[in-house]
DNA sequence: CGCTTTTGACCAGCGC
DNA sequence: GCGCTGGTCAAAAGCG
């Protein structure tokens, strides 16, 4: 029936699902725009030397229309990458931004 | 205990 | 001048 989740275990808290980047993020804001009808979350990233800060909008009726915005570059691994091998040479593994949703606007 | 998360309110700039 | 939006901060509570 309804594809929601019948049972009462949510695994998200208020986001539908975020889509890992492999970096560490803390929320620190959400609001909801009218303008778009899409909510927004905002997120920091937790590191010394890294405030890069994340933005995500999605359509609270279509979950599933994610838009990331990236603001600023990490200047250190992802965390991800230090667990395991990181490509030999870092080729590019820096600024792996790939999840640039292709949105036809 | 520490950490994280959530909500509300405030501020500033811009457009008409 | 007014209204509106965007963006951030603060505090509190709960959990492992």
């Amino acid at each position: 029936m309804d594809p929601q989740q019948p049972n009462s275990v949510m695994p998200n808290r208020m986001v539908p699902a975020i889509p890992e980047d492999g970096y560490e993020w803390r929320k620190y804001g959400q609001k909801y725009s009218r303008r778009i009808s899409m909510n927004r979350s905002y997120f920091k990233c937790r590191n010394n030397d890294c405030s890069v800060k994340r933005k995500v909008e999605w359509d609270p009726s279509d979950p599933s229309n994610l838009r990331i915005v990236y603001d600023g570059t990490h200047n250190h691994p992802s965390p991800s990458s230090l667990k395991e091998d990181e490509s030999s040479t870092s080729t590019a593994n820096q600024y792996d931004l790939a999840n640039q949703v292709l949105r036809p606007c």
